[in-house]
DNA sequence: TATTGTTATACTCTATAACTATA
DNA sequence: TATAGTTATAGAGTATAACAATA
């Protein structure tokens, strides 16, 4: 394999990775949807959209952060009603976080609102070529050299 | 083309930016470089080994970072023996930040462990398709929906 | 006037360490 | 004992606003 590839896909990491990059998504993707949704709680929504109810401690790990960070910012999504605490059946010293539908509904304009941005600029790709790039792309993340 | 492809990219796209997966990238490729080099200066590092010698104000354009911040993580750089500043010759006002040969070296590391993971985690592809792979993400990355 | 680098200030977000309640 | 959520605290990093020097 051309040590190349390596390369080329190090800079293309390196630039999505850039802040200014991932200030920009995340302003686009959060414009208008209130001020409690932004680049700290995003994750927290995110979070709970893929996983269901659950509790601080759990989305912790997902999220890479602290317990008491999870408990701030769900703090100001709950305020924000888009958020509400529950009491765990399951273990009464847990409380879940789950989205109410405000906080659902927040979650899915984002989520078409990155897909959008994501299929305009694919339209001059030949489809087979993007479809290709889309499971390349989730498999490279998936199993790739930082989440396997 | 399928909505699929969208929410499929996005997916992968989210993961890539998710903060647990940005730490771990970066403690990887920083690890034993020193306290200086972290992922608060790497960018800096990053940026001037990009574009050569420049001035905090034009590195933080690059970098999405007022000029405040790039001259206290160009301290920080400084001090550690990894960057020096030197008067710009065409403006009086303006302080080049040129890296020396040890940020050149520490820059170079990282670049080569970021090929390097990448590189093992393409290894089982079919080599054209990790090329074709690596072609589609630079192009989709360079202009896409967030850096056109 | 406008822009340079730098510094002081106020603000945000974070992890850590406590605390109480429950397993 | 260990783990849950929460809160107070200290630390790091940021943008803003100043400042003097130069364009």
């Amino acid at each position: 394999m051309p040590n190349d590839v390596g390369h080329e896909i190090a800079d293309a990491l390196g630039t999505l990775l850039k802040r200014s990059t991932r200030e920009q998504i995340h302003r686009r993707l959060t414009e208008g949807l209130g001020e409690a949704v932004d680049e700290v709680t995003y994750p927290v929504l995110s979070g709970l959209a893929r996983s269901g109810p659950r509790s601080a401690a759990g989305l912790a790990d997902e999220i890479g952060l602290d317990r008491s960070g999870v408990t701030r910012r769900a703090t100001r999504l709950e305020e924000a009603g888009l958020l509400r605490r529950e009491p765990d059946p399951a273990d009464r010293r847990a409380t879940l976080l789950a989205l109410t539908d405000a906080g659902r509904a927040a979650i899915e304009t984002t989520r078409q609102r990155l897909a959008a941005h994501i299929e305009d600029s694919l339209a001059s790709w030949p489809p087979g070529e993007a479809r290709t790039f889309a499971r390349q792309l989730h498999r490279f993340v998936d199993h790739g050299p930082f989440t396997a």
